[in-house]
DNA sequence: AAGTTTACTTACGTCAAACATAAGTAATTG
DNA sequence: CAATTACTTATGTTTGACGTAAGTAAACTT
C-alpha cells in the first residue's frame, strides 16, 4: 500500500542534497565504500535508509544520523498507519 | 556486538511504563493485540520496536510513536557505531 | 575511432530479523 | 482443583537489506 503524498528519504536525498552540489550517485557511493544499487533503490525508494546507511551520509554530507533515520521513521509511519489504523482504533488507552 | 549502557528500549518499557502502572507483559500484549511473545522479546532485548509495535504503544500509553521509535533508533546507532567506526573515519566530508 | 571510466539499473542469492503459532512451565485466582 | 494469568522458548515463514554481478549507455581519454 502506498500512501501518497509521503516523499521518501531517497527522493530528499537526490533533490536536496545530490543535485544541488552537482553529485551522482555513482560518486556518492564510491565516497561512502557501498554499492552502487543500495543508491539507487535508495533514490527510487525500494530500499530504506538503514542505520549503517545513515551513519554513512552523516559523516560524508556533515548531517546527523538522526535527520536520515528521521526522515525515514517519518515515512514508515505514514506508510503503516493506514494499514492499521482500523486495529489501533480497537486499542484503549490506558487508564491510570 | 554488544554496547556496554546502551539501554534498549525494552528496559525503558518495563521500568518506566509497565513497572509504574503495574502492569503486566500478558495484559498489555491483550490490549494492544499482538502475540505475547513479542512482548517478552522487546523486554529482554531480543527485538526491535518496529513501526506497528510503536503505533501500538502510542494508542495505549498516549505517547507518540515517534519517542518509542526514537528509543530504537538511539540505541540501534549506539550498538552499530563501534562495528563501522573504522570505515566511517574513511569517509571524506563532502567539500562544498 | 577505440578503450576506459563514469553512470545507472536490474537480477539474483544470502542472511538477519520481525512475524505468528504453539507448546511448555509456573503462579495465581475462582 | 480447574481456569486464568503470566512468561518463555522453539519453530517455520516472510520480508527486506545486503553484496555480487551483469547489462546498457554516455562521457571522457588517448
Amino acid at each position: 500500500m502506498e500512501k501518497l503524498n509521503n516523499i521518501h528519504p531517497g527522493e530528499v536525498l537526490k533533490a536536496e542534497f545530490l543535485d544541488p552540489m552537482g553529485l551522482t550517485a555513482y560518486k556518492l557511493a564510491k565516497a561512502i565504500f557501498i554499492p552502487q544499487n543500495r543508491l539507487s533503490e535508495i533514490i527510487h525508494g525500494k530500499r530504506s535508509i538503514s542505520v549503517d546507511t545513515a551513519l554513512r551520509f552523516s559523516k560524508f554530507f556533515g548531517t546527523s544520523p538522526k535527520f536520515w533515520l528521521g526522515l525515514q521513521m517519518d515515512y514508515d509511519l505514514e506508510e503503516k498507519k493506514p494499514e492499521i489504523s482500523a486495529e489501533i482504533q480497537e486499542i484503549k488507552a490506558f487508564q491510570e
